[in-house]
DNA sequence: CTTGTAACCCCGTTACATCA
DNA sequence: ATGATGTAACGGGGTTACAA
């Protein structure tokens, strides 16, 4: 019988999304929370004749993990002809195969998701320690631009005392120096109001950040 | 077209071996 | 002796191909 297809669906979905079941198997899992799982009764404890024999088989040896690990480098999945044939080249049953080459195929996941997560870790850590930086940034900018008032309303004062020839020239001054600053930017951050957020707001943020960092990293 | 079955898959769990 | 960890094996539920 020819799985190839499916096989291949499988294989295609299951590289896609590593983390996930399938759907249909995830909604028959939240359906069924209810129901009793069967047990599975205990064996090979040494009460029935041959147990013993069958523990002693459990653990594959060195070799026949080589070459299974060989083969799993080669292709994750196990079409049924490799499959008879590995379980003759090693000496153990098809289905033993099967087995392992399923618990691999998990243990090959799992190692994926592990690394996934530890570079979506590494890439969060950058970007907080940017955020921090921009939010330094934009302090320092917003000093610079209230000292900018102050001389602005300096410039101005001294405007009223000494009379100028031209009346407009300290406010096309003035103008001429606010074009520099630009006034969206002026606005948002409220300079004249100076108000709680831009003096706590972002620094609080930044040191939550880097204490965050340094507890987890 | 429908139904039953075999063979495969994945997920979660269990049982057991090994090691610190 | 024992708890933690790794892994072989299993049970359940899903999909697909195929035959009747």
């Amino acid at each position: 019988m020819n799985h190839r297809p499916f096989q291949d669906h499988m294989m295609f979905i299951s590289q896609l999304y590593p983390a996930d079941a399938p759907y249909t198997q995830i909604i028959a899992q939240q359906g069924e929370s209810k129901k009793p799982k069967r047990r599975r009764s205990k064996k090979n404890k040494g009460g029935e004749n041959g147990a013993s024999e069958a523990n002693k088989k459990r653990k594959l040896s060195a070799e026949q993990v080589n070459l299974l690990e060989q083969n799993f480098g080669n292709e994750h999945k196990l079409e049924s002809e490799r499959k008879d044939k590995l379980a003759l080249e090693l000496g153990l049953d098809p289905r033993q195969v099967a087995v392992w080459f399923q618990n691999r195929r998990a243990r090959w996941k799992n190692k994926k998701l592990e690394e996934e997560y530890s570079n979506l870790k590494k890439s969060h850590e950058a970007t907080l320690l940017e955020k921090c930086r921009l939010e330094t940034e934009v302090l320092k900018l917003k000093d610079q631009l209230s000292e900018a008032a102050k001389e602005i309303q300096r410039l101005r004062e001294s405007g009223d005392r000494v009379p100028s020839n031209s009346p407009s020239s300290s406010q096309s001054q003035q103008s001429q120096y606010m074009e520099t600053v630009d006034p969206p930017f002026y606005g948002v951050f409220g300079v004249d109001g100076y108000d709680d957020d831009v003096l706590y707001g972002p620094e609080t943020q930044c040191m939550n950040a880097l204490e965050w960092i340094n507890l987890y990293v």
